[in-house]
DNA sequence: GCGCAACGTTACAGTCATGTCAAGGTTGAC
DNA sequence: GTCAACCTTGACATGACTGTAACGTTGCGC
């Protein structure tokens, strides 16, 4: 499939998946034309991609953390290098931090929203008699 | 307390702190000296700053949050805008997805990683009997 | 074939939160 | 007085985007 195809199944802008492509992500063949030609499997990729740049992860550690995450069904090790696993637990970890700062803020904004709620009610209230 | 200390209290670095203060999220008094001069209530909001920021919410919009955030024990709510409520919907909302996104990948990672382990025994016992 | 919209290409500039460094002023201890 | 440790501003670099300009390709109606 073609650039297009691939950000509106992506939901990631084309900018972005040439972006992917320049730090060594994803590697589309190209059509003689010139064009990338994306396979199928790229959709899922990309996907896993955004997931993981939205998580706070830089590219970088991406590139070798992607194979990691391919379980298709059973999980095979081919090489359990062990700065490999070293770097997996420390982005783990900091995923956690960042989980229990989210959970906190959240909770924090809810109750502040909850606070404006009640806020309003009552104004409403009040100007309901007259 | 001078740049130095809130940088060591809160484990900001000075340039952070310079940033924010660029951005407008803190305003420290100065002494006669040009340097600057820091309350100890900033403390909390340069910790609070460095969450909201690790979260993903840009300086931008943590400016509009961080009055929210303060709750000395009960909420008061001045003015309940409904552009500020929905704001603060819409990121805790982003929130939310993030978190479960993250929760999916230290899952995923978690699995990897015991994989690796088990794949990492495996081939330590196969070497014993020799 | 012509025109034209929709799509593709590269390349360069700008943003945002950081890091790093230079050049210089202030303070305090010896 | 000098030296380290601290402060100041300012400039440049980086990582992950984001926008846009300038231009090539494709496919459709006419």
């Amino acid at each position: 499939m073609k650039i297009g195809e691939l950000a509106k199944r992506t939901e990631v802008p084309t900018r972005m998946l040439r972006y992917y492509e320049e730090q060594g992500l994803i590697t589309p063949r190209r059509q003689q034309n010139g064009y990338r030609e994306y396979d199928e499997y790229l959709v899922d990729r990309v996907k896993k991609i955004r997931g993981l740049l939205d998580s706070g992860i830089p590219t970088r550690i991406i590139g070798d953390m992607l194979p990691c995450l391919n379980q298709p069904q059973e999980i095979v090790v081919a090489d359990p290098d062990p700065e490999l696993r070293a770097m997996l637990v420390r982005e783990r970890d900091r995923m956690t931090e960042r989980i229990a700062l989210l959970e906190h803020h959240t909770h924090a904004l809810t109750q502040y929203i909850a606070a404006m709620d009640r806020s309003l009610a009552a104004t409403t209230e009040t100007r309901l008699p007259q």
